[in-house]
DNA sequence: CTGAAAGCGCTTACAG
DNA sequence: CTGAAAGCGCTTACAG
């Protein structure tokens, strides 16, 4: 036997008060024009009964959903634990709620509950670091609803997408470590059908060039812990190894500084030089102490916000595309250079 | 101005394929009856324009919403993100999903935020070690909406409530250190308003006083990174410090053992064995090798599921409330008693 | 300012 | 099996 959820309706209050429904239902529309003795009668009555206007209702005829439909992966990635939080918190903070997704799974899937998540009228879609099917995406356009990627971009430059600048920020490493006095530099990357592995692999090649060099070495991590394990083994249990290493995110980077001391016994930084990429909460916690680039996820969130609101309002507006930069952190995990802090 | 979600209803697609409204509906509608041509004609005419039902209006109708409102949290404790995304993978499986709110800030706040997610018409709510006034709760009751407690327990035992035998777990942590001829126990708290705070420090010292044994200096957490940092400061600053630990989350754990390691050069476990509470994903990374207590998230979460949804079938069901049993993981973090493994 | 009425997009008895 | 009709709980022109 399912429940009866004998709600108390806006006409339930009507009758209490001794006033129409159209009355209730303006004295809770913000905006509407009501008396202050009808406003007191009605609420009166509302309190009495408990009445709470059900936003389902609203919703349908005045078409929005006050709905953002939030699709997120890679949770034990401790950047996004702290991006779904504060984009929750944004959000609510203008009046919307979120609708979580969870994306673990094969694209594919991924297509067909954001079809579900759509039938739940979202008024917009946040993906954080996952990619829909261009299909979907069409559709999406074509039902009016905004999509806005957070750090990761599409290709395909007509959906909004908000990162740090990933190019920039891996350059930034290189420099520093080349500042380091560094020589042999290795690389290990993250997924590499995402943008930020792409962009941050390219600035910090780019930084190299820039003085003449080039990577010493590569291994693929796939932004996958087990995977990062077993890249950093077979770039570390060699004699030639390299003595600065940059991996793409510092999710991965603490397997990688576990793996040189403790199965290794590689020193860091004395032996090698470590750094990583996001700047999560461990990155700063005494044992790891990572040298990393600190991804600025409140002005990312608060851009993603901004950019979903603003399509909301205005159908007409253009994809927005922004990269923000990100600032290096430096801590112990790598040679500081000479006058760094001067 | 705001677009137009020009939205294809089933009338639309009921004028396209030359039948009622009603069939289109039926058509969508599982285990409704509908001829094969009927069903064939009316999809081709669905998928020609993009028909998906609007659930806002179906749930409306049924009231029935499909939405389970997920109070969470602490995110940076990271045995949440991981009870979020069993929860709504779980949820998601059964055909729910899951509205979030985050519950940084105060408890007046919450009961606040928690109306409106009422309003939403969620079928129910989880609540991740966060309480509400017994006001709102009184409100859910009446509303006809279950209310799951997961890893916290309200001392009202009219909720639900799932956890894990908090204080089983404390007390097989001090069978393990009492075992492993310790002889100071330490015990760093955590937010003294919580239930698992409670449960774990009573079972703790039920363990210790089993042996004639007693806590031989206290310290409180507030399950926060900065606390605990100054708690083990204060506990392990001093000549007659305690050599065993239990710091009552992992969360805690790893500030408390950077502290120790890194500012005290206490040598873990040779100086002082620790163990925390959890076992997060950090606990076994090789730097912490952290001996604790596995919360079984799978099963918890799997427990929440289905007694929300034996409560929102069965509105006369009666609060369950359960604490699983969770298992000591033996790492390196401790001395292990000579002939453990045996 | 207020009420009667239409309508949002569906589901579901009720007849046929 | 199918359609016409009522109704879910609201908002919002439209009159008054």
């Amino acid at each position: 036997m399912v429940k009866e959820r004998d709600n108390v309706t806006a006409q339930d209050v009507a009758q209490r008060a001794g006033v129409s429904q159209s009355a209730v239902s303006r004295v809770f529309t913000p905006g509407a024009s009501v008396s202050k003795k009808m406003a007191e009668k009605v609420r009166r009555a509302a309190d009495e009964l408990g009445y709470r206007t059900n936003v389902l209702a609203r919703s349908l005829i005045t078409g929005r959903s006050h709905l953002i439909g939030l699709i997120v992966a890679h949770l034990d990635n401790y950047f996004y634990p702290e991006v779904l939080e504060k984009l929750s918190n944004a959000l609510q903070d203008e009046g919307y709620r979120v609708l979580v997704f969870m994306a673990q799974q094969s694209a594919e899937n991924i297509d067909d509950v954001l079809a579900e998540i759509l039938d739940h009228q979202v008024e917009g879609l946040v993906m954080a670091s996952v990619t829909m099917s261009s299909e979907l995406a069409a559709r999406c356009q074509a039902a009016g609803v905004p999509v806005v990627l957070i750090n990761r971009s599409q290709d395909d430059d007509w959906l909004s997408a908000v990162t740090s600048d990933n190019f920039a920020g891996g350059r930034k490493l290189a420099e520093f470590l080349i500042a380091g006095g560094h020589e042999h530099f290795g690389y290990i990357a993250g997924w590499e059908g995402a943008s930020t592995q792409r962009d941050r692999e390219a600035g910090f090649r780019a930084g190299l060039r820039q003085a003449g060099l080039d990577i010493h070495s590569r291994e693929v991590g796939n932004y996958r812990v087990e995977a990062a394990q077993e890249a950093a083994r077979r770039m570390f249990a060699r004699g030639d190894h390299p003595d600065a290493v940059f991996v793409a995110s510092d999710h991965m980077t603490f397997a990688v500084m576990d793996v040189l001391r403790v199965e290794l016994s590689i020193r860091v930084p004395e032996d090698v030089s470590v750094v990583g990429y996001d700047d999560v909460p461990p990155a700063a916690w005494p044992t790891y102490n990572l040298t990393t680039v600190r991804q600025p996820a409140n002005r990312m969130v608060s851009e993603t916000v901004r950019t979903m609101l603003n399509q909301i309002e205005d159908s007409t507006a253009k994809p927005h595309r922004i990269a923000f930069d990100g600032s290096l952190i430096v801590r112990g995990s790598a040679r500081v250079p000479e006058g760094w802090f001067e």
